[in-house]
DNA sequence: ATTATCTATAGATCTATAGATAATGC
DNA sequence: ATTATCTATAGATCTATAGATAATGC
């Protein structure tokens, strides 16, 4: 391990991270999806990572750039996977394309270290800053809802139905402190089915698509370690 | 009006509601929706409310007793509609059942004056006080479980969907804020419709579902107001 | 006398800044 | 000299309590 480069810390390291930056967001990731944002103080932060309060803002500016530099890990890998899925299999029809979606982003929702997904939720943080967090997010709502109507305008269920399969996926954040195991493992290709059945596609053809999305993923796996390696 | 019983206020009344508690929950009710419970202090309560601070402590102990009487709100009219359904029609399918379940408890959390649904997800109080809040809201959970569990044993997909139709209502409370209008109005049975086809009903039935969800809440209305006047 | 409000305030926070200090690097 | 930390603190909150006050009721 390299020397340390400042004054020494009051206490050893406690988080992981390769970085002081990383131990933050780790800590932080933690309070703000189990107190809230305005129930975790920057002094829990400090003393959950073991520093001083105000060693954070050596780091970050302000308390609102944690929560930031925190959402912006969240859409963007799935963001990535729509790009990657576009380049590299263009034949794919749209069921197939929406159950492979919602499975890469169910499974990045549930195995995130922390429930980052829940920030979304909350009230306080609904519209104000964090802006290029939001327009992430409504990017992917919104190619959600295209690849949905597309499935949609071929079963002739009601549009109204087109917003689901996102909130569908999305309120795999409710589950996520279930037990470790294979039943919480299989949860985002279970729901992927979900997504499926409401956008109108028989129950019959759900094996096949099972099976694109299965090779969808493995292929991608490898994709995306190349382009995106930090996450 | 009545005349005015202690000291007069130093503003007039600016919100709804019979009594100054009632006067206190609709603010609260604005403020914990928008700003979350962390974010939202007494005094901006009081003070949208038009009173003073210290003022609310005559109504409520402390500021969780406010959470707990908006909370409380909440799922009651919910589990009384599933108990008068019980008695109502003992012949309805667990199908009609389900639908028409989603339905009245959709409709329920849209037309909420402010978005409750969305406290349910407030990270900071997953886990504290509150109790006859969440034991309430298991109980609404178990009973969509279940009721879940009973079709899906008919129509033979995974058990893993059983949880999903109680996800999908819930996530109402994401569109809460969409504009008035027709398609808003008619979410909520667009979202029962979807449950129907995510526990495996094929999308044939939709139409016999509604036209049976659209009896028993016509019957349940009346059945409601009698049984609890003040929902 | 009873009530609903008010004013005032204690005591505990909380965020962010200023500036000191204890390491390494050169 | 540069860096990452530290100590100390300003100034602004925030919740809850104590006790005064201005109405009505009897």
């Amino acid at each position: 391990m390299p020397l340390a480069r400042g004054r020494p810390r009051h206490r050893d390291q406690r988080r992981p991270g390769t970085t002081p930056r990383d131990e933050i967001l780790d800590a932080a990731g933690e309070l703000f999806t189990t107190l809230g944002y305005t129930g975790t103080s920057t002094r829990s932060i400090a003393e959950s990572v073991g520093i001083r309060q105000a060693s954070l803002y050596h780091y970050f500016k302000t308390k609102d750039d944690i929560l930031c530099a925190l959402l912006d890990q969240t859409v963007r890998p799935t963001l990535s996977f729509i790009a990657a899925l576009r380049d590299m299999d263009p034949g794919l029809d749209t069921a197939g394309q929406l159950h492979a979606l919602a499975t890469f982003d169910g499974e990045k929702l549930l195995t995130n270290r922390w429930n980052l997904g829940a920030l979304y939720l909350l009230p306080e943080l609904r519209d104000a800053r964090v802006e290029s967090f939001w327009s992430d997010r409504e990017r992917l709502r919104l190619h959600y809802l295209a690849v949905s109507r597309c499935v949609i305008g071929e079963t002739g269920i009601d549009d109204a139905a087109a917003d689901l399969p996102f909130r569908l996926v999305e309120s795999l954040v409710n589950v996520w402190s279930m037990p470790a195991g294979p039943q919480r493992d299989e949860l985002p290709l279970h729901v992927a089915d979900a997504c499926i059945r409401v956008v109108g596609i028989p129950v019959a053809d759900t094996p096949a698509l099972r099976e694109s999305t299965r090779k969808v993923l493995r292929h991608n796996d490898l994709e995306l370690t190349r382009v995106a390696p930090r996450a």
